[in-house]
DNA sequence: GATATTAATAATGTCGACATTCTGCGGGAG
DNA sequence: CTCCCGCAGAATGTCGACATTATTAATATC
C-alpha cells in the first residue's frame, strides 16, 4: 500500500500555526510564566517571523486561554486567579464524567486493550511526579478523545493544559498519586464493565480530587 | 452617584473587535449562510478597513466557533453537520445542568423576582416565535450570567449562537414553545425552592428538549 | 465527448512602515 | 515629601504592497 499522492490538510502549515504551538508549549511547560507580557517585537525577533504573524498566533493561543490579550495593552500568558482555577476544574470534572458516560458505549471492543496497557503504564510511573503526569495525560487524553465528539475533546483538552501547573503540583506527593491511580483504576473497570453511571461519577470525582489537592496545597503555601 | 472618571476598559475599542462582533452578528441572525465563503477582500470593502483588521476578526469570530478558518483556503460560516449540532446541543445540556445547580446558591435573593419578570414576558411571548425565541434568550442568559462563573457562561452562551437556527426552528411551533415554558417554569421554581438537583436535571432536560425538537425537523425535512 | 493539463485569475500569506496609544520617568506646584 | 502633569520612549493598532497558493476556465489530447 504505497502512500497515493493524496491531498493532506496540514493544519499546521502556516506560519503563525506554527508560532501558536511553540508559544503554547512554552506556556504549559513554564518557560513562560503566568502574568508574563509577551511582546509582539521580541517573539517576531525570536522566531524569526514579522509582527504580522506573531500577531496571529496570539490571537490562536488566545483561543485556547493560554494567552489573554487586552486591547491597547498587549499579550500576556494567563493569569488565573484561586477562584477561577476552582472554576475550570469544576467545569472540566462536568465535562469529563460526560466524556466517559459516552465513553462506555463509544468504546470500540478491540481498544479496551490498549485502555488497561494505559492504566498499567499509570501504575509504574507512580515512583515519579513528573512521570506520573505524563502518563495520568496519555490516559486522560486516551478516553477524552475515544468519546466521540471532536469538540467535546477539545473542551477537556484545553482547559487541562490551562490548569496543567496546578495538575503537576497536586501530583508531586506520592499519597496523592496512589489516590490518582486508584481512582483511574475505578474508572478503567467501569468503563470495561458498561457502567455509563458509574464511569460518569468516577471521572467527575477523578478531577474534583485533583482540584482540592491542588487548591489545598496552593492555599497552604500562600 | 456621580460617575467617577474611572478607566474603562472597552473590549470593543479596536476596529477588528467591532468588526468581529458585526460578522457574529450577520451570521448568528442568518445574514450569512452556513457554508458561505468570508472573503477578506468583500468584507474589507464592505466595512471600510484594511484586510488585516478583516484577518484579525476573522480569528476572533473563529473563537466562538461561527466561523472555520482552513489554512490557504480562507474563512467560511461554519456549516454542521446533524451530528455535530446534537453533539453541542448535548455538551450544552450538561453545562447548563451545571450552571443551573450553581444558580440556585449563587443567586441573590434581591434577584429572584427578576427572573420571575422574565419568566412571566416569555409567558406572554408564547404567541409569536422570534418574540418567544428572544424572551428565551434573555431568561436563558440570565440564569447563565448569575451562576457565578464569566467562563462558564461565556462557553454555554457561545454554543447557544452557534446553534441559534436549530435552536429558532425548535421554537417555530406553539406545542413546542408550550412545552418549553412549562420546562422554564419548572426550572425557575426549582431555583427559588432552593433545590439544586431538581435545578440541574430540569435544566439539562430544557434543552435535551429542544436538540430532540429541532433534529426532528431537520430530520423530516430533509 | 470526456478527461487531463495548463495558463490566467483571484484569493490568502507575509512583510515592513507609519499612526496611535500606553508607560515610565522626571520636574514642578502645593 | 507627595501628588500631578507632561514629555520621551516603546509598545500595539492599522494599513498597503508584494509573495505564494488555490481556483477557475480554456485548451489540447485520447
Amino acid at each position: 500500500m504505497a502512500s497515493p499522492p493524496q491531498k493532506t490538510y496540514d493544519i499546521y502549515a502556516t506560519l503563525p500555526a506554527q508560532i501558536a504551538v511553540r508559544i503554547g508549549q512554552g506556556i504549559v511547560e513554564n518557560e513562560f510564566r503566568p502574568g508574563q507580557k509577551l511582546r509582539e517585537v521580541d517573539l517576531a525577533a525570536a522566531f524569526g517571523v514579522s509582527r504580522a504573524s506573531v500577531r496571529e498566533a496570539l490571537r490562536i493561543v488566545e483561543r485556547e486561554g493560554l494567552v489573554t490579550i487586552l486591547p491597547q495593552r498587549g499579550a500576556q500568558v494567563t493569569s488565573l486567579s484561586v477562584d477561577e482555577v476552582q472554576d475550570i476544574f469544576e467545569i472540566r470534572a462536568h465535562l469529563m464524567g460526560l466524556a466517559c458516560h459516552r465513553l462506555v458505549r463509544a468504546l470500540p471492543a478491540d481498544k479496551t486493550a490498549e485502555l488497561e496497557r494505559l492504566l498499567e503504564a499509570l501504575q509504574r510511573a507512580l515512583d515519579d511526579g513528573d512521570d506520573y503526569a505524563r502518563a495520568s495525560l496519555a490516559i486522560s487524553e486516551f478516553c477524552v478523545r475515544h468519546a466521540g465528539s471532536r469538540r467535546l475533546a477539545d473542551l477537556i483538552l484545553s482547559f487541562g493544559r490551562q490548569t496543567a501547573r496546578y495538575t503537576r503540583l497536586s501530583l508531586s506527593t506520592s499519597e496523592r498519586r496512589r489516590q490518582s491511580s486508584t481512582n483511574w483504576s475505578k474508572l478503567v473497570k467501569a468503563v470495561i464493565a458498561g457502567d455509563a453511571s458509574d464511569a460518569e461519577r468516577t471521572a467527575r470525582q477523578l478531577v474534583l480530587d485533583t482540584r482540592d489537592t491542588a487548591l489545598q496545597l496552593l492555599i497552604q503555601s500562600s
